[in-house]
DNA sequence: ATCGAAAGTGAAAACCGTATTCGATAAGAC
DNA sequence: GTCTTATCGAATACGGTTTTCACTTTCGAT
């Protein structure tokens, strides 16, 4: 039996290496373009095009967490946590934590069903002033 | 004393009225494009770029709820409860039910107070099917 | 009612992140 | 080594949002 959804076979690339380094250098949420910006620098040069689709591969095989900001802008960042989690971020350097919610997850199931709804799915992102910012 | 943040005094238009009354007509959420559309088959002409301008107004003024969505584009929907809340949206039909999560907000700024984390704020937003587009 | 300062309007163009195109390149299977 | 096909990347397209700027309108003051 075939799968409906199969992988198209991924491959191993110099570019796609780079860009996971890059990310594994980092603890912060950073953009495609940052990446790229990045990359140039440590003379490791891929393409823009490169990074976006190089990302968009790490996030579907769940590898990255994505946040898509508020500006409509999506910014990346490893993901050290394997399974289901969200995310304490700075508004100042970005710092982001991962945090469970187990009664967050009971929340969203319940006030859904409670509803009707199916194929339920949810964004939870906590957003503050750090810490070390906040001097 | 100044209010520091004093809002620039917002005045009463024509432009204004109408998007705020095809607000009123409508449930669920919507763009800024999709409401301007609705505007001109309305015969009430209004520019697209003051459209943009008078949904951001009303959003500063908490008059409106907004949503980013993952691609990017922001959606927005008269608010009917005054204070904070989340939303239980549609995929497919973009229906969208208000709804209250004081466990949420509680284990929000308890994770965040844990961190040290300050000036909190967050976002939480549940998709699925409703029943109706399920059949 | 009239005036004037400042907010508001909107067509056109700029912006900016992301997606697509397509000819060249290089993994990986054999 | 050869072939198939995923991948690359510069250029270009795309689409939502913002900026520009000259003109219009609101509204408090007179
Ligand atoms: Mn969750
Ligand atoms: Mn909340
Ligand atoms: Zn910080
Ligand atoms: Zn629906």
């Amino acid at each position: 039996m075939s799968d409906a959804s199969t992988a198209p076979a991924r491959r191993q690339t110099r570019q796609r290496a780079a860009v996971a380094t890059a990310l594994e250098s980092l603890d912060d949420f950073r953009s495609a373009q940052e990446i790229h910006d990045q990359l140039r620098q440590s003379g490791e040069g891929v393409g823009l095009t490169t990074v976006y689709r190089a990302l968009q591969a790490l996030a579907a095989d769940g590898l990255v967490d994505v946040i898509v900001r508020g500006d409509g802008e999506a910014v990346y960042r490893r993901c050290s946590s394997r399974g289901h989690h969200h995310h304490l971020v700075c508004r100042s350097c970005r710092a982001a934590i991962e945090v469970e919610a187990p009664s967050v997850e009971e929340w969203a199931s319940r006030v859904a069903r409670q509803h009707g709804f199916t194929e339920v799915s949810h964004t939870v992102e906590v957003f503050g002033i750090c810490p070390d910012c906040a001097r």
